[in-house]
Formats: C-alpha cells, sequence, structure tokens
DNA sequence: CATATAAAAGACAACATTGTCTTTTATTCG
DNA sequence: CGAATAAAAGACAATGTTGTCTTTTATATG
C-alpha cells in the first residue's frame, strides 16, 4: 500500500503543473525538479513518459517545457499507475498463487479480498483534478515537502 | 497492497509446517521448496530468518529440518513483514512526503487514510493460526498452488 | 570416531528500480 | 542561417530483491 517512487514523482510532477501560473504556458524540467526536491533525469523520464501517454503536453526549445493538457485532470490514479509501470494486479492473488480464487481461496483471500477492492475503486475513481485544491494556500508546499 | 515474494515464502512455508503430520517431527527444506514450488535455496534464507527470530525452530544433522514452536501460531503478520524485510511504513506518507500529516496532508492523504489504517488493523491482528484451517481438505493445494 | 545428512553461511549472478551523465533532436530568436 | 535552449534519448552506475551454487557447521547413527 504504498506508491512506486516513480508514481509519486509523476504525480507531484503533474500538480506542480496544474497549480502553476497559466501566464507562463510551459514550465521548464529545472524549475520541477528543484521545486519538488527530485532527481531531474530520473524525473524527465517519467515526465517523457507521461507526453507519450497523451497525459501531459512538452514542448522543446527556448522557452519550452510542460504544461497540463484536456486529459490531464481527467486521469485516473489508476491510470497513472500504469503510466509509471506499476504492475497490473487486479485478479492477481497477493501472495502470487496463481490457482487461488473464491473456491480454491489462499489462506489470505478472504481477509484481502474486501480491501483490494476498496483500493482499486478510489484508485479507479479518485483523478487528478481530484486532488488540485487552488483555493488552499498551503497546497504546494504539501507536493514540495520531502 | 502485495506483498513481497519472501513474505510469501515465508508465509507458505510456515502454513506447510503447521499443516504437517505431527508424527513427523522435522520437515527438510528440500520438500518444503519442492512441495510448494518454490527455489530452495532462496526459501532456506528466509526460514532461516525465521528461525532467528524464533518463528520457527530448526534442527541440523540427519532427520533435521525445521518445525513451529510455540510462538509460530501467535505470529502477526505485521511481524512476519518486519523479519522478511518489508519496510517499516507505519506513518509514513504513500508519496513518502516527510512533511505529511493530518495539518498540512498531501493531496493523497485524506483519501489514504482509512485504507492504511484498516490494512495496519489486519496485519496486527491476523495471526499465523488464523490461517490454519486443519478441517478444509484443499488447504495444502491452496497454498500448494503456484 | 567416521560417515552421512541437513541447516547455516557466504559468494555471486540475474533482474528491476532508481539515479546520473552525455549526446541528439527540435525549436526559438536574433 | 547560427546560436542558445530545452526536451528526448541513450549509456551506464548504484541499489535492492530474487535466485543459484558452493562451502561450512552441527548432529545423528553405525
Amino acid at each position: 500500500m504504498m506508491f512506486s517512487k516513480s508514481f509519486g514523482y509523476a504525480l507531484r510532477g503533474i500538480l506542480y503543473l496544474g497549480m502553476s501560473d497559466e501566464a507562463k504556458p510551459w514550465i521548464q524540467l529545472d524549475e520541477i525538479a528543484q521545486e519538488l526536491a527530485v532527481p531531474r533525469h530520473f524525473l524527465g523520464k517519467v515526465m517523457k513518459k507521461l507526453v507519450k501517454d497523451g497525459v501531459l503536453n512538452s514542448q522543446k526549445g527556448p522557452y519550452g517545457g510542460f504544461c497540463i493538457n484536456e486529459n490531464t485532470l481527467k486521469t485516473s490514479l489508476l491510470k497513472l499507475m500504469e503510466i509509471t509501470g506499476e504492475v497490473e494486479e487486479n485478479g492477481v492473488c497477493v501472495l502470487r498463487l496463481r490457482k487461488c480464487n473464491a473456491l480454491n481461496p489462499c489462506p489470505m483471500h478472504h481477509q484481502i479480498e474486501s480491501l483490494r477492492r476498496q483500493w482499486q475503486a478510489l484508485l479507479a475513481s479518485t483523478f487528478i483534478g481530484d486532488l488540485i485544491r487552488k483555493d488552499q494556500p498551503g497546497f504546494i508546499n504539501s507536493i514540495a515537502a520531502i
């Protein structure tokens, strides 16, 4: 019940862009990495993936950088996890037993089942847009704090 | 919301011992690894840790092997995770932000909080003994199935 | 005591994730 | 067009987890 570092970087990068002043159309990797205190080049790779998957836009050259687009706020956390490479573990047994199911449950099956459903539901129904709080003054601080 | 392989091996190894015929006091690594279809030497390392932490007993030499002891059934899954090296993530923010807390929550804080509490509670209050079903004929199958 | 047995221990390889550095490509602007 | 800028891409290192193999240690038995 923990996200990968890639996921965390991706989410925080996106939120940083989402919170940025719209007067400045493109935000550079340098600024994002510095503000979030995150390894620059690694973040670059993650951002690249997000661009490839259409979750963000990017622009090369002077005054270029990254910005959100029409998909960004509608992107679910589940989608984000897929992009950042979290394994697809929808029906997979927590103990990785292939034959585990309701009829032939592994010892953990019943204990875990409900929590996993809640977890999946949360990831699928929470969108980037839900996480942005433009009205909250400490918001940027809360994603920058490391 | 997934256990490490080490954890899975440990749990299944313990349960295998817990289900074994008590007429045979010690069970060898060879048998366990084969029955559970698990890498033998890697399992050996995991079992060694369990012995060191007093969750299992072991005996070298001919007719030696592993067996459960007075602690085994009373061991919680949380304890098992600690032994198998799952990081201690009790108060840690899911995004690994150090300054995240109820007063200065990260964007995921409220969404996750309740689920994490349930997860922690489940791990702390589920014991090895709770997972053994001596009455259930398919039980061994359910931990052997890979 | 000698031998066989089985865990314990240690060395090392495969693999994935994370992180750093350099080169390439695209774009803006003078 | 030429220079500067910034993302894209690629090479490679550090680290952690998982897996394999070999050697050492302890113990039971003849």
